[in-house]
RNA sequence: GCGCUUGUAGCUCAAUUGGAUAGAGCAACGGACUUCGGAUCCGUAGGUUGAGGGUUCGAAUCCUUCCAGGCGCGCCA
C-alpha cells in the first residue's frame, strides 16, 4: 500500500513541483507519524523542498494539500500540520482494498527482482576442541537471523562456518589426543562416544599448560605442527577424528538451537591452507608487500600504531608462517573468484572491528578480489554480561558453556508451563518447554540493538509481559485457540476484511508493515528491527483480541473478517518468529 | 597516547537514520462485562536524552570540546 501511495503521490504533485521548478523529488517518502492522532502517513517534503522553491513550508505545504485532497477516493482528510507537516487520514475502503489485495498473494515477503545478489554469510566460527560457550552465542544465532532474512527475500545465501581447526593448538591436542585415540580404536571402541568433546578441551588445557613449563612437550607439539601441516597422513588421520567429534557436538547444540548450519557449511581456516602462499604472492604482486623485521606486511595509510607510527599488516610472519589475517584475506578471495559473492557479511564481535577493517582495506588495495565492487561488511556486536554487569561467567570464573545454559533456560520454561498449563500432556509440555525456553534465549538477544553489550536475565527473558518471546508466541498459540474453539481450518480460512472498529484498523495498518520491517533487516543487518515489529504486532493483537470479540461477533461478515485479521496476524507472527529462527507453537 | 564504541525514566531497552508532545516492558499506584487462553487489556505517575557549545524551520541523532564506562592498537585467533 505505501508503495501504491508514494506512486499517487509522486504523480499528483509532479505539476505543482514543476512549478517551482522542482525536477528531482523521487525521494520524497511518506513516514508514519509517531502519534496516530496525526495520520495513517505524513509528508515532510514540504520542509525539506522550501528551500529549493523559495518559498514559505507551510505554503507549499499548503499548496500541495489542495493537490492532494482532491483524491477523495483516497483521503477521508489530508492537513497541514506544525512546520508543514502534511498528514494524510486514509479512507477506510482504501485500507480494506489493500489489505484485501496483500491477502491473496502466496508469500508475506516479496522477492527481489532479478535474481538477488549473491551473499555470503559467515558466522558462529567455533573453535575444534572447545566446547561451545556464550561467546558463541550471538554470533550464532545473529548470523543465523540475518542469512534467513536475506534468503526470504530472494537473494541466493551461502553459510560460512569458518571454523578454527588449523594450527597450534589443533597440534597441541592431536599430540595429546592421541594415544588415547589409538587405545580406543585398540579395543574397538566407538570414538564419538567414548571421547567427548568436554574431554578434548581438557587435554588442550592441560597440554597447554604442560607446553609452558616443559619445553619439550612444547617442541612435540610444534613437531606435530610442523608434521600436519606438510601433510603427514597419520598427522591428519587424527586431526579429521578430533574435528569430527568436536563438530559432533557442535551440531547437537545447532541442533537445540535451531541454526541452519550444516556439515556443508564448514569452511574453516584448513580449507584455505593450500591457497594462503598462492594469496600472498598475489598481494606481492601488487606492489604493496614490503618487509619488516622479517615479516611480509601491508601499510596503509589510515591506519596508524601506538605512536603514530604505521601499523602493519602481516600478511606472513618472519618465521613463514601464516596468521589469522591471511586466512581472512585467502577466504575473500576465494569468496568473489570461486563463490562468487557479491556480498560478504562477517558475524563476529566488536573486538575485531579493525582486523576487519584492516583485512578489507588491504583485500581492496592489493586487488585480490574478484569483483572489486563486492560489499563487505562486518556486522560486530557487543558482549553478554551477568547481572555484575561484568561479562558473563561462573562463580570460578570459567566461560558458560552455552549447553548448560541452554538447559537451564529449558528447565525454568518447563516450570512456568507447568504452572501456566497444567492439562498439557507430558510429552507436550516437554516439547512447549524446549521452544519457549529457546526461544527466550534466542529472543533476548536478537530483539536489542547488536551494538551494545546486554545483561543476561533468565527472569526477564521468560517474563510473559514486554517484549519478550513468550508474549509472541502467546499471542500466536492465542489465535489458534480461536479457530479450534471455532471449529475452522486455520490453514485454510480466507475471508474479505471490513473496518468496524479502530482496533482492527490499526492491526490491518501494522500487518501491511511486515515486508518493509525484513527489508530493512537486511538492509541494516539488525535483527531487532524485526523484533520491534513483532512486538508492537503482537500488542495490536492484544488490544484488538481484548475489545473485538470474534467468534462471539453477531454480524457475519464483520465476524468473518476478524477471522481473516487473527488468521493474517497469526501467519505474519509464524513467519516472522521463523525469521529468528524461533517456533510458534499452536498451544502453550 | 591514538582509534573504535557506548551513555536515554529507579531498572532493562526502543525511537521509522535530521521530524511533530522522546516511546515500551519491569517495578509503583488505580481500573477491566465469573474471560474467544487474565500468560491479557486500559489508565496514572516517572525525562534538562552524561555536560557545555555549534549547525537549522527542527537535534537523542550531525559537528566540536569536555566527563564517564567498555574494547582495540606487529607477527594469538
Amino acid at each position: 500500500m505505501k508503495k501504491r501511495l508514494i506512486t499517487l503521490i509522486h504523480q499528483k504533485l509532479a505539476g505543482l513541483f514543476a512549478n517551482y521548478g522542482i525536477e528531482d523529488f523521487g525521494f520524497i517518502d511518506v513516514q508514519v507519524p509517531p502519534d496516530k492522532a496525526n495520520g495513517d502517513f505524513s509528508l515532510n517534503a514540504a520542509m525539506k523542498l522550501a528551500k529549493a522553491a523559495k518559498c514559505a513550508p507551510q505554503k507549499l505545504a499548503a499548496e500541495m494539500v489542495t493537490a492532494l485532497a482532491a483524491e477523495k477516493d483516497w483521503f477521508d482528510r489530508v492537513e497541514v500540520a506544525g512546520p508543514g507537516f502534511i498528514n494524510l487520514y486514509l479512507a477506510n475502503n482504501v485500507v480494506e482494498e489493500s489489505f484485501n489485495d496483500l491477502a491473496t498473494r502466496n508469500e508475506l515477503v516479496e522477492k527481489a527482482s532479478a535474481g538477488g545478489e549473491v551473499t555470503v554469510v559467515d558466522y558462529s566460527s567455533v573453535n575444534i576442541a572447545k566446547q561451545m560457550h556464550v561467546g558463541h552465542l550471538r554470533s550464532t544465532i545473529i548470523g543465523d537471523v540475518l542469512a534467513r532474512v536475506v534468503e526470504e527475500l530472494g537473494n541466493p545465501v551461502i553459510r560460512q562456518n569458518h571454523l578454527g581447526d588449523w594450527g597450534l593448538p589443533m597440534a597441541m591436542v592431536i599430540w595429546k589426543a592421541g594415544p588415547e585415540i589409538a587405545a580406543i580404536e585398540g579395543r574397538n571402541g566407538d570414538l564419538v562416544s567414548e571421547l567427548t568433546l568436554a574431554r578434548l578441551e581438557e587435554l588442550y588445557k592441560s597440554v597447554s599448560a604442560e607446553c609452558k613449563e616443559n619445553p619439550a612437550t612444547a617442541a612435540a607439539c610444534a613437531d606435530c605442527l610442523v608434521r600436519l601441516q606438510n601433510g603427514d597422513s597419520q598427522m591428519l588421520d587424527l586431526w579429521h577424528k578430533i574435528v569430527r567429534i568436536s563438530m559432533t557436538e557442535v551440531y547437537r547444540i545447532y541442533r537445540l538451537l535451531d541454526v541452519k548450519l550444516l556439515e556443508e557449511n564448514e569452511c574453516g581456516e584448513s580449507f584455505y591452507r593450500d591457497m594462503l602462499a598462492e594469496t600472498v604472492a598475489e598481494i606481492g604482486k601488487s606492489g604493496k608487500m614490503v618487509e619488516s623485521q622479517g615479516a611480509q606486511c601491508v601499510f596503509l595509510d589510515e591506519f596508524k600504531g601506538k605512536d603514530g607510527s604505521p601499523l602493519p599488516v602481516i600478511v606472513q610472519k618472519s618465521d613463514g608462517a601464516f596468521n589469522y589475517g591471511t586466512f581472512d584475506l585467502a577466504a575473500l578471495r576465494y569468496r568473489t573468484a570461486k563463490l562468487g559473492a557479491q556480498r560478504i557479511v562477517y558475524v563476529t564481535d566488536a573486538r575485531q572491528a579493525l582486523h576487519f577493517k584492516q583485512i578489507f582495506a588491504v583485500a581492496r588495495a592489493t586487488g585480490i578480489l574478484a569483483q572489486a565492487d563486492v560489499k563487505l561488511e562486518h556486522v560486530p556486536f557487543g558482549s553478554i554480561l551477568g547481572e555484575d554487569n561484568k561479562p558473563l561467567k561462573t562463580r570460578s570464573g570459567e566461560n558458560v558453556k552455552l549447553a548448560e545454559l541452554l538447559d537451564e533456560a529449558i528447565e525454568r520454561a518447563y516450570q512456568v508451563v507447568n504452572e501456566k498449563n497444567p492439562g498439557l500432556s507430558e510429552e507436550r509440555k516437554k516439547e512447549v518447554a524446549r521452544i519457549v525456553g529457546i526461544g527466550a534465549v534466542k529472543y533476548a538477544d536478537l530483539s536489542q540493538n547488536r551494538n551494545n553489550d546486554y545483561v543476561f536475565s533468565f527472569d526477564r527473558m521468560l517474563a510473559l509481559n514486554g517484549n519478550t518471546a513468550p508474549y509472541l508466541q502467546y499471542a500466536h498459540a492465542r489465535i489458534c485457540s480461536i479457530f479450534r474453539k471455532a471449529g475452522l481450518d486455520i490453514d485454510q480460512y480466507a475471508a474479505a476484511v471490513v473496518i468496524s472498529q479502530a482496533e482492527e484498523r490499526d492491526l490491518i495498518m501494522k500487518l501491511m508493515d511486515f515486508n518493509q520491517a525484513v527489508i530493512a533487516v537486511a538492509a541494516e543487518l539488525r535483527p531487532h528491527i524485526l523484533c520491534n515489529y513483532l512486538y508492537e504486532l503482537a500488542s495490536c493483537f492484544s488490544s484488538f483480541y481484548d475489545k473485538c470479540p470474534v467468534i462471539s461477533c453477531e454480524d457475519e461478515k464483520v465476524k468473518a473478517s476478524r477471522l481473516m485479521i487473527s488468521n493474517f496476524t497469526r501467519r505474519t507472527l509464524a513467519k516472522g518468529l521463523e525469521l529468528l529462527g524461533i517456533s510458534a507453537p499452536r498451544e502453550m
